[in-house]
RNA sequence: GGGUCUAUAGCCAAGUGGUAAGGCAUGGGACUGCAACUCCCCGAUCGUUGGUUCAAAUCCGACUAGGCCCUCCA
């Protein structure tokens, strides 16, 4: 089987080829950095982190480019607000926003650009367009595509702009040839920050950032260009336009778009107060628990954080370090057998699963099969077995970013945030659970019980199958 | 109003032509002093309605409902 991606361009399943034998050039769209990162920014960066992963774990050398964007009306208002310079106020966002992805798990994209860095090049393309007839500059000094130019537009959104039809019509600008034009190049307002320009000071508009930084790192096609839905029009459409007017070529083979993050089946919005934010999330859960959370839904689809869905993730997250954890103990000095039918069962299921559009959805829906399956085979003392599945698991799950960190460590920390949350430690749990021990071997099941029933209160319960001192924390679903 | 996507069991959610993955919840069973934990078993004909086909959740049309975009947005 091979790899098919749905291709936005024509809402179909394609099958992937890219332009270049083995390599992929990928740009997605990445972060206005007018504020902290949220729960959406969050499922993007790992969505395409995902993808990239396995576009190179199937042999393809892939080149990354995520941008910045580091200048804009938002993060000119907020940096005032503070009383900040807006590159350092963006600077810190983009610091802050790099370490959490860090933390998540997250690679750095193969080249991170900032549309700062990069303002004589987009000035060099939007001259280019002008010569080429494409755009214009207003006497306000502000720099216009000219979107009748370009035939083609509306291809990827099927959007048309009839003039007739918009009701709500915007103060127009003098010089402004046509409504649907965008600007390339915005004229700096009293006291805003600015880089001079053949049209006086101002600032490159947002759509011109993403065509220039993608074209500097890639070349004049891309194989995938990616971002959330709500930007297909008008920024993709934009992008396309800016693009193909100026080199005559396609400008990405492939678009890709990725849902977005609702609460309980609601917008995320700051009116709604119910976002989600980055750090908080960090705070709250294992890397792998946001990372399955997300990677459990279709990247095409919105992801709909309902009450306790993150709590049930943990829990199976918890579930799967476990078993991990008991089939090292039990190994000795077995190592997964990659011949074996159980290694390739693994293998085979996830990479047909990721062929078709990258869905790990499937992918992972297939690990809860295999935790049966391991189960079964310790209770038949099949520990070879165990340690085949276990070990190509831990092989193939790297791309989603999951499983590979220390068992024990991730065990103890979500055990912990459980036992802070019960204000008991684990010596008076231990203390508790022998005492109960004692008092069943005496029959004298009322204290026992009492002391089930306290420990229960507190989120602990009790693994009366052992003989020994064996508790554990209970997810409060 | 225009564009676009979606509509699968109580909930979340895969599956794009050959008779429905997975998770949670529920129910039954094993186990238990009784429970819990664990293990085993059980559930949907796929919004409604026409059509194409030997065959459709899967293709086409209509209708209904919803998301997203058309202003900044991952």
């Amino acid at each position: 089987m091979s790899l098919k991606i749905y291709n936005v361009l024509d809402g179909k399943k394609e099958e992937f080829v890219p332009l270049e034998k083995g390599k992929v050039k990928m740009y997605a769209c990445g972060i206005t950095v007018s504020d902290n990162a949220h729960i959406g920014h969050v499922y993007q960066a790992v969505i395409f982190d995902t993808i990239r992963k396995y576009l190179r774990s199937i042999g393809y050398d892939v080149t990354y480019v995520r941008n910045y964007t580091d200048v804009d009306d938002k993060i000119i208002i907020n940096a005032r607000k503070k009383g900040m310079n807006p590159l350092d106020y963006a600077e810190f966002f983009i610091k802050k926003t790099d370490a959490e992805f860090d933390e998540l798990g997250l690679e750095p994209p193969t080249i991170q650009s900032r549309a700062t860095e990069c303002i004589n090049d987009m000035i060099d393309f939007i001259s280019k367009l002008i010569e080429k007839g494409h755009a214009y500059a207003t006497p306000e000094g502000n720099v216009y595509f000219r979107v009748s130019s370009f035939k083609e537009y509306g291809k990827l959104s099927h959007q048309i702009i009839d003039e007739t039809m918009s009701g709500v019509r915007k103060d127009i600008e003098p010089g402004k040839e046509d409504d649907r034009d965008f600007a390339l190049w915005k004229a700096a307002g009293d006291d805003e920050i600015f880089w001079e320009s053949p049209w006086g000071k101002g600032r490159p508009g947002w759509h011109i950032e993403c065509s220039t930084m993608s074209m500097k790192y890639l070349g004049e096609t891309l194989d995938i260009h990616g971002g959330g839905k709500d930007l297909r029009f008008p920024h993709h459409e934009n992008e396309i336009a800016q693009s193909e007017s100026l080199t005559g070529k396609q400008f990405s083979r492939f678009w890709m778009h990725n849902g977005l993050v609702k609460i309980n089946g609601q917008k995320m919005s700051k009116s709604l107060g119910n976002g989600i934010l980055f750090e908080d999330l960090l705070k709250e859960y294992n890397p792998d628990v946001i990372k399955m959370t997300m990677l459990l839904n279709n990247y095409k689809s919105d992801l709909n954080i309902v009450d306790g869905l993150f709590t049930k993730t943990e829990e199976q997250v918890y579930t799967f370090y476990k078993l991990i954890n008991q089939v090292n103990k039990l190994k000795e000095d077995k190592v997964a057998n990659k011949e074996s039918k159980e290694y390739k069962e693994v293998e085979d299921n996830f990479r047909n699963a990721m062929d078709n559009d990258f869905n790990t959805s499937q992918a992972l829906s297939y690990l809860f099969n295999y935790v049966t399956l391991i189960n079964n085979a310790i209770k038949e003392n099949n520990i070879q077995t165990a340690v085949d599945y276990v070990g190509s698991i831990i092989d193939h799950y790297e791309v989603l970013g999951l499983l590979q960190q220390n068992p024990e460590k991730v065990i103890n920390s979500i055990r912990n945030k459980y036992l802070s949350a019960s204000g008991l430690n684990i010596d008076d749990i231990n203390k508790m659970v022998e005492d109960r021990i004692n008092y069943k071997n005496e029959k004298n099941y009322e204290e026992a019980d009492k002391i089930r029933n306290t420990l229960a209160e507190k989120g602990i319960i009790i693994n009366d199958r052992s003989k020994d001192i064996d508790w554990d924390i209970k997810f409060n679903n």
